[in-house]
DNA sequence: TTCATACTTATCCATGCGGCTAACTATATG
DNA sequence: CATATAGTTAGCCGCATGGATAAGTATGAA
């Protein structure tokens, strides 16, 4: 597996989780210290740490401590890499009757177009 | 937790690994039966079949079966459900500096602009 | 009717994930 | 110095996930 399939697993992963995309729903609109993100969340505060690594794994956050407190902030380029990918998929579906074995194909099994 | 969200959930896990991605990929380019989705992968049948449960269940794909033969097929709408959440943030990071508050807050802790 | 094909169902197993508590470190603050 | 604040580290727990095998079902082919 190459590191751009391996990229989008952490990428996904980190996303499929409705804390962890509220962070990043809050970051994308400027940066916060560990204390402010995690007060929403009735959770005790290593579970949410355990988040924020995940985020900063995949890419998706950076984050750097002064004194005691960390500040977190969002980085744009992963969600990049993600959109990518839907683009590439959109692309093919878009293309799909471009030859004609598949048009024919079709056209036999019935209708599968919306 | 609304429905959107929980959806986002099981849609971006599905998403996160490498032999579902790599379905998607194959079934935007057009129908296919379980067995020739299954045959690139070094991976017991029921195994496989789990993936294409996970596919199905986060409505990335549809599946429908005549004789002996399940033949799977792409969705599109939930695909546009993800996109959906990435322009959301693209548009909170776009507006990060709409208003003074930010704008000020941003030129006294330093750059962090791109 | 017999055999092969294409799943399907059931069960098991190791690992990882998301949560917890408890205890520790390091920095402000009074 | 003493105390509060903000994270950090370590370890535990239950459940879900991704893999496996073994055996069963139903359909098509000979």
């Amino acid at each position: 597996m190459d590191k751009y399939e391996a990229s989008l697993d952490t990428l996904f992963h980190a996303l499929a989780d409705p804390t962890r995309r509220a962070v990043v729903q809050r970051l994308v609109k400027g940066p916060a210290p560990v204390k402010e993100l995690a007060t929403p969340y009735d959770m005790a505060l290593p579970s949410f740490m355990k988040h924020l690594n995940v985020l900063e794994q995949a890419g998706l956050i950076a984050s750097e401590k002064q004194g005691r407190v960390r500040t977190c902030s969002f980085n744009p380029d992963k969600l990049e890499t993600a959109e990518k990918w839907f683009d590439e998929q959109r692309a093919l579906w878009a293309s799909r009757f471009d030859n004609l074995d598949n048009l024919l194909t079709s056209l036999q099994g019935g209708n599968d177009e919306t």
